[in-house]
DNA sequence: CAGCATCCAGCATGATACTG
DNA sequence: CAGTATCATGCTGGATGCTG
């Protein structure tokens, strides 16, 4: 096998086969946390979530909304009536999903001026600019 | 401002000025995680995170390593000697922001099982294939 | 050793038009 | 209403070659 021998290390972190990754690609996709949040406050519409998300393209919609289902996130309830009628709801895993997501948010709230001095320190040395006062 | 008023939802959760967004976007990289892991570890040199992290191309490990510098999550430290020798280190931000992913990682770990599940049956879903026997 | 500059391929995203 | 299908595109990421 192709796996580093010299140190207990990420061996596959980014290998299609590990959790962490596959579930990252997710959630770090464009709209995935938006639609989760939304879905947290309970059953949504399709034109709801379109609506609320506002921005969104209906294929991108479609298509976060299909991988949250196919991995157990949401459920997708048709109602066969005239017109349509298709509701989407977390599922208990989606909600738990939404904890660690929330977390990190927390954690980047509370460290966002803390980030954001390190940047505006970083662009400054990247870029010194004349200091306004010799 | 452009605040959504209707909820107190997500507003700009995708907008360049949400945090999350802003991290998240960088933790999804294909190779931060990999190197916030590496460095976890100890202090290395950009050679050794090449070597270790194996199929990283030096653009790639470089625009990463510079992204975590810009946000005050690693040190670059340059030895002027001749060869050249640079060491990266995490910063305590760093290694704070290792916390978050790791609840993530572990909560995906826990639950992977349950989410192949729901996509195995989601696939049968969409692909009906012949019950093996009728 | 530790990069940077350039070029290129693929996928993710997005806009548009059409349908059950 | 709730999508699907198609087309266009922009950016991410990888390969290659050069430098202090």
């Amino acid at each position: 096998m192709t796996t580093v021998e010299s140190s207990g290390l990420p061996a596959d972190v980014y290998s299609a086969k590990c959790p962490t990754r596959q579930v990252l690609d997710h959630i770090s996709g464009k709209w995935t946390i938006l639609v989760v949040d939304s879905l947290l406050e309970g059953t949504m519409r399709y034109t709801d979530l379109s609506r609320r998300i506002e921005g969104v393209s209906q294929k991108m919609l479609t298509q976060t909304l299909r991988a949250l289902e196919a991995d157990g996130f949401v459920t997708r309830t048709v109602h066969p009536t005239i017109p349509p009628r298709v509701e989407y709801a977390l599922t208990d895993l989606g909600r738990g999903l939404a904890e660690p997501i929330t977390a990190l948010r927390r954690w980047t709230e509370t460290h966002i001026n803390e980030i954001e001095r390190a940047r505006a320190r970083f662009a400054e040395a990247q870029n010194p600019p004349p200091p306004s006062r010799a």
